[in-house]
RNA sequence: UGGGGCGUCGUCAAGCGGUAAGACACGGGAUUUUGGUUCCCGCAUUCGGGGGUUCGAAUCCUCCCGCCCCAGCCA
């Protein structure tokens, strides 16, 4: 950590910091492990940093481990995503590649080892019955009429479990823990059951899968974990974590501790809700640029390095709240702010002619790449008398605040020269303009007045025979609402989605030396924002996705004095 | 009305008995060939509420209030 970063620690980091001190730990064996059961997400994303985050501060390691003990909902294919985006947010688990279902055999001898000691059942309870018998919130649970089977038939039925035997849902193994527990979770839990499903990694050796409670903690001491790290909803879990851990002779045992999950202002963090939205077809896919997805920031142009200084920024704690969307996309600004080559690009075109300008001439006129890293150098772009300029940069009857292009108005072409409109053309029928006269004034070459005099507004532009045509996809908050579950009665969060979170533009003129952008570049448009060449982006059609607009002061007054 | 957590600025979040950091947002101003960037300035006499302990409390005690999580053979 630098000395000079002001990020202030988190209770996460003192217990750390403390294991050390004290000698309880030499360093810290973090491990991130999800279930391939969907794509990562920002949230996601919180976790990653912190565990990968903590591993590297304190001379350790980060494990990526598959938590992969349900056949019926995991694939391949998420398993692959995962490992993409976390190795996108810049993390490398090097060799630490593991699976839950790596450790079947030794779990299997677990659960046997727990029946020997009288300390787990083959339950025949159906489902429901389990159910009626645990209890509720306020009342304890009964004991199974099985609770007391002896250890050997116990042995034996499990044995037939594995062995395919009996049928889905008519035999578990249980804990036998405490029926009348406060905490649900102690209440004689499930560890295995059958699932006669084929799993993506052990095909059909297995018939019957672990359950969470029973996998999760003794994989991370067959790792040699040290502090596992997860979030609030497992808090109740813990004495479960703890209680295998100590019924079991195990290599070590890690200490499991809870952090708020990340939520976000116009954003839905649920796996099941982001996986509807895909499975209607709502979004392109898991990585609509819209998403919240990993794959969906990095489509949309999402720097990985603004989502580390996000994550650092919001912190962590056990408090449970909601992020501004603003905080992340100020990161992402300011990371682009320092790489994104300026380049100009009309989005929504209106012709202005030069009409002082010489029919045939065309000149190159030198840019600066980035302003805010001078070593970036420059570039050539033409001018020519006829251009293009952002239709919403001129007005025929300005506002008092609007101070750029109007009639009989001044302003700069940015590296170019100073114009002054003298008429506009508008369709006769629609009314709409067509083209705008201008004159320009030769000694103002390069964008300054010799004779010391100001413009209010500099406007960028394409020179209109030198430009490429690209499509550019703008977006906006998938949900319209900053909660999107906040809704009337009998409706649902889709109800919330904002019908104007994607515009697509296809006919914007770009200066030509984008002729060679490639899937993954980041640009700013000067004065519209940052974007990204999409990978659907060919040399003969390039497409850019707006990543974030720039702030817009303009866009504030405006709003201020329609209300 | 079982158990587990959590309540400090609009939003995150420091603070760990010595008199409320920081960031985002917001509002003002300066500089500017991006109404961008950058730079200044403002923004909790008060820490969910009431009692108490103490020279001194956001920090300790106590009662109350509010919010979140748990009754999957999901993770």
């Amino acid at each position: 950590m630098n000395e000079n970063d002001k990020t202030p620690s988190h209770f996460i980091r003192d217990i750390i910091i403390n294991d050390i001190k004290t000698g309880k730990h030499a360093a810290a064996i973090t491990r991130f492990p999800p279930e391939p059961n969907g794509y990562l997400h920002i949230g996601h994303a919180k976790s990653i940093c912190l565990n990968f985050g903590m591993a590297q501060e304190f001379y350790g390691r980060c494990h990526l481990r598959f938590d992969d003990t349900n056949p019926t909902k995991e694939e391949m294919e998420y398993v692959e995503s995962i490992m993409q985006d976390v190795k996108w947010l810049g993390f490398d688990w090097g060799e630490h590649l593991y699976y839950a279902s790596d450790y079947y055999d030794q779990l299997y001898e677990w659960a046997i080892d727990l029946i020997k000691q009288g300390k787990a059942y083959v339950d025949d309870l159906s489902a429901e019955q389990v159910r009626q018998y645990r209890g509720t919130l306020t009342k304890p649970g009964k004991n199974s009429p099985n609770r007391e089977r002896p250890v050997e038939e116990n042995l034996d039925l499990f044995e037939r479990m594995r062995a395919g035997k009996f049928d889905e849902g008519t035999h578990v193994l249980r804990a036998k823990i405490d029926m009348a527990s406060p905490n649900l979770n102690m209440r004689d839990p499930v560890i295995y059951r059958i699932m006669k499903a084929s799993h993506h990694r052990t095909g059909d050796k297995w018939c019957i899968y672990p359950m969470y409670d029973f996998t999760h903690g003794l994989s991370d001491a067959l790792e040699g974990i040290t502090h596992s790290l997860c979030t609030l909803e497992f808090e109740d879990h813990r004495p479960l974590y703890d209680w295998f851990l100590d019924e079991l002779d195990v290599p070590c045992h890690p200490r499991q501790i809870e952090f708020a999950p990340l939520n976000m202002t116009y954003t839905i963090l649920s796996k099941r809700k982001l996986l509807l939205l895909v499975k209607k077809n709502l979004v392109s896919g898991w990585d609509d640029p819209r998403m919240p997805t990993i794959s969906g920031i990095r489509r949309r142009g999402y720097p990985p390095e603004a989502i580390r200084t996000f994550v650092d920024r919001i912190g962590v704690a056990k408090r449970e709240g909601t992020v501004d969307f603003s905080l992340l996309e100020y990161c992402v600004r300011e990371n682009l702010n320092k790489i994104a080559s300026r380049v100009m690009a009309v989005i929504n075109p209106v012709k202005i002619i030069i009409t002082n300008y010489p029919e045939e001439k065309s000149e190159e006129l030198e840019c600066v790449n980035n302003p805010e890293d001078p070593p970036a150098g420059t570039r050539m772009v033409p001018f020519s008398r006829e251009l293009f300029i952002e239709r919403d940069d001129f007005m025929e009857n300005p506002p008092k605040k609007f101070y750029r292009l109007a009639p009989g108005r001044e302003v700069r072409l940015r590296y170019a020269y100073f114009i002054t409109c003298n008429e506009v053309i508008k369709d006769k029928n629609t009314g709409e303009i067509t083209e705008i006269f201008c004159t320009y004034d030769p000694a103002t070459k390069g964008g300054d007045a010799p004779d010391g005099r100001k413009v209010k507004a500099t406007l960028h532009w394409v020179s209109a025979k030198h430009a490429l045509t690209a499509e550019v996809r703008l977006y906006d908050q998938l949900f319209s609402k900053e909660d999107p579950n906040d809704v009337e009665e009998g409706k649902d969060f889709l109800s919330n989605l904002n019908p104007n979170s994607l515009q697509i533009l296809k006919e914007c003129r770009i200066e030509p030396s984008l002729s060679t952008t490639k899937p993954g570049d980041r640009f700013q448009f000067e004065r519209l924002g940052y974007f990204y060449t999409d990978p659907d982006s060919t040399a003969e059609k390039p497409v850019f996705n707006r990543t974030a607009t720039l702030r817009d002061t303009w866009a504030k007054i405006q709003k201020k004095t329609e209300s």
